[in-house]
DNA sequence: ACCTGAACACCGTTCAAGT
DNA sequence: ACCTGAACACCGTTCAAGT
């Protein structure tokens, strides 16, 4: 009989969280999905979370950016951001999953990394390019995570009525959200550009 | 023998996040810290997800923004941001608790309401109000939650080698990245003042 | 190297019944 | 109105033992 590699557990793992979400994603759903006992995953995975890191990690590669013939280094940023909003969309909880992966510091370096190389790619240094890196990041990933809970949400048929966020209630849920979040995002990086260039250790000795 | 009220229940449920942490705030430990059977809970709360909103809420509500006098909507926008970011980081897990509370529509609405009035103060119109704090309170409660948890783990001396984050690894986890991010939002919100102003429902009949 | 079998120490939640 | 007692249907994880 066929024995499982560690990457049969993850695709595994990727199936269920797919087609049932992180809530039935448990250890003895994932063993019985590929004919296992439960204590075989702990053969493969020291626990759960690291499983879950792994999940992670292969969301977050399947990222595509698409960049726009003969933009400049905003539509790499932006193609990257975009590909990371869409990759976490393409999998039921895949925000959420990759979000605690990154609290964690389990995994999921990926995503932040080439964000931050796009921003290098706009004359940034390394440092700056890391730091906002990490303040897009976290606008993407928490505006997908609260998107994707409300389209699931709403397809699911609950919240029928007056459940709509308070922080847009006039608006339909999320539309245009994240395009205008990156938007602004890069018009600040545009607007702190030379500054960061003329006095970026200024208050550091 | 005395009963408990909804806000006993919840007070509790704060002390043990508090000083054990999410993970131990499970429905039998608050029970038992009010001399109670976990069930007892049932009759307050319908569910966990509920409970936990009200400690959403109570978090939130204890923000105390300090603006510097004689600021201008800037400085309004900042302190509510930062007085948010203090409040999350006063109670261990605070930053979590919020994120999936806000994420799945149960509460803590105050936070996104605070910072989109602070933003209007700036002479926005409300629909460019709520969606640009929409995407300022993703990123403060990314990243605080990210803060949090690494400040968890270096205190109970986990991760001590190597496990620095990618996105950040040349500087002292955190340090700065949160107040560079509001400077980054505010610096964008100001570049696109004038195209919200001539044009905000272009695309739109 | 990879997995079984059996157990341990938990969870959230329901519900009839008490006072 | 507020709570008990008992149960249901689960969890993640460990570990000796098998092949």
């Amino acid at each position: 009989m066929p024995r499982r590699s560690r990457d049969d557990v993850v695709a595994a793992a990727l199936a269920i969280l797919d087609d049932r979400g992180l809530p039935e994603l448990t250890m003895r759903n994932l063993a019985s999905s590929l004919g296992l006992q439960p204590s075989a995953l702990y053969w493969h995975f020291p626990n759960k979370q690291t499983l879950l890191a792994a999940v992670a990690d292969e969301i977050v590669a399947r990222a595509r950016p698409v960049r726009p013939p003969g933009s400049d280094w905003r539509g790499a940023v932006r193609a990257e951001a975009i590909a990371l909003h869409d990759a976490l969309l393409a999998f039921t909880d895949g925000a959420e999953v990759v979000s605690s992966t990154l609290a964690l510091g389990l995994g999921a370096d990926d995503a932040g990394r080439r964000l931050a190389d796009a921003i290098s790619s706009g004359g940034f240094d390394d440092e700056t390019a890391e730091q906002v890196a990490e303040v897009l990041l976290h606008f993407v990933i928490g505006q997908t995570s609260y998107e994707q809970q409300r389209l699931q949400a709403d397809s699911l048929g609950v919240l029928p009525e007056a459940a709509a966020p308070a922080v847009l209630h006039g608006v339909s849920a999320g539309t245009g959200a994240f395009e205008a979040g990156v938007t602004l995002f890069l018009a600040g990086l545009e607007a702190t550009r030379e500054h960061d260039r003329s006095g970026s250790s200024r208050h550091e000795k």
